[in-house]
DNA sequence: GACCAGGTCCTTG
DNA sequence: CAAGGACATGGT
């Protein structure tokens, strides 16, 4: 990573400070917000919220009712999302990795992010995107996130770096406080939503940055 | 009808 | 290791 991608970032991170500020972002129960985390892989926020509420409804928004749920059940609770069959195993793969080895999400709060990381990483389903979104938004860890959007928008902008290289280079800029992990990748999601519709990301953000 | 969405896994070259 | 396909529904 080399220092001109640092101050191209932090220039980013500030001009999306002042653009919004303070906003809400993924609200929910720390089981709740690992089940959209894979709820929403490759699929709007807005079908999640639909099929977060019906598994409610069902008494199946808890690690604990999907462990022990029928897989059919959750299917039909989470059609909405899409990839509905692949995500019911993902979400009993995970529910497994946390039961079996854990009873629950508050004993996990005794390991270390990057032990928790490692160990998300090898549950079928969770890639570095789940991993991140789980241990930075559920359990309120220092891990960024990096996303498709994200990757798109710095190499528009002309910070190239792979998105493993991306995490630490967010990681090495930003303080070390959960709440600016989480707001940092708010404002990309929310200015990739606003802008990239049309590919015009980058050329909107170079212009920003002037 | 075409294209994409807050990814991940598996198979190929 | 990069690239391409599968997974699937719903919105524009």
């Amino acid at each position: 990573m080399s220092l001109s991608s640092e101050k191209l970032l932090e220039e980013i991170i500030s001009f999306l400070d002042t653009q919004y500020g303070e906003i809400p972002w993924w609200p929910g129960s720390t089981e709740e917000v690992m089940i959209g985390a894979v709820l929403t892989q490759q699929t709007r926020w807005t079908n999640v919220e639909i099929a977060l509420g019906r598994m409610n409804e069902c008494g199946l928004c808890s690690l604990a009712a999907i462990y022990r749920s029928a897989g059919s059940d959750i299917e039909s609770a989470i059609r909405c999302t899409g990839f509905y069959r692949v995500k019911t195993k993902r979400l009993k793969s995970l529910a497994s990795f946390v039961i079996d080895n854990y009873c629950d999400v508050d004993s996990m709060q005794a390991v270390t992010t990057s032990i928790l990381r490692k160990e998300l990483l090898c549950v079928n389903g969770i890639g570095a995107e789940t991993a991140d979104s789980i241990l930075c938004y559920a359990l309120n860890r220092r891990s960024y996130v990096i996303d498709a959007y994200t990757e798109r928008i710095c190499g528009c902008a002309g910070i190239t770096e792979k998105k493993g290289l991306l995490k630490s280079l967010f990681e090495s800029v930003l303080p070390e406080d959960n709440q600016a992990y989480r707001l940092c990748h708010a404002w990309f999601v929310e200015y990739a939503k606003e802008y990239c519709g049309n590919r015009r990301c980058g050329e909107c953000m170079i212009k920003n940055l002037k």
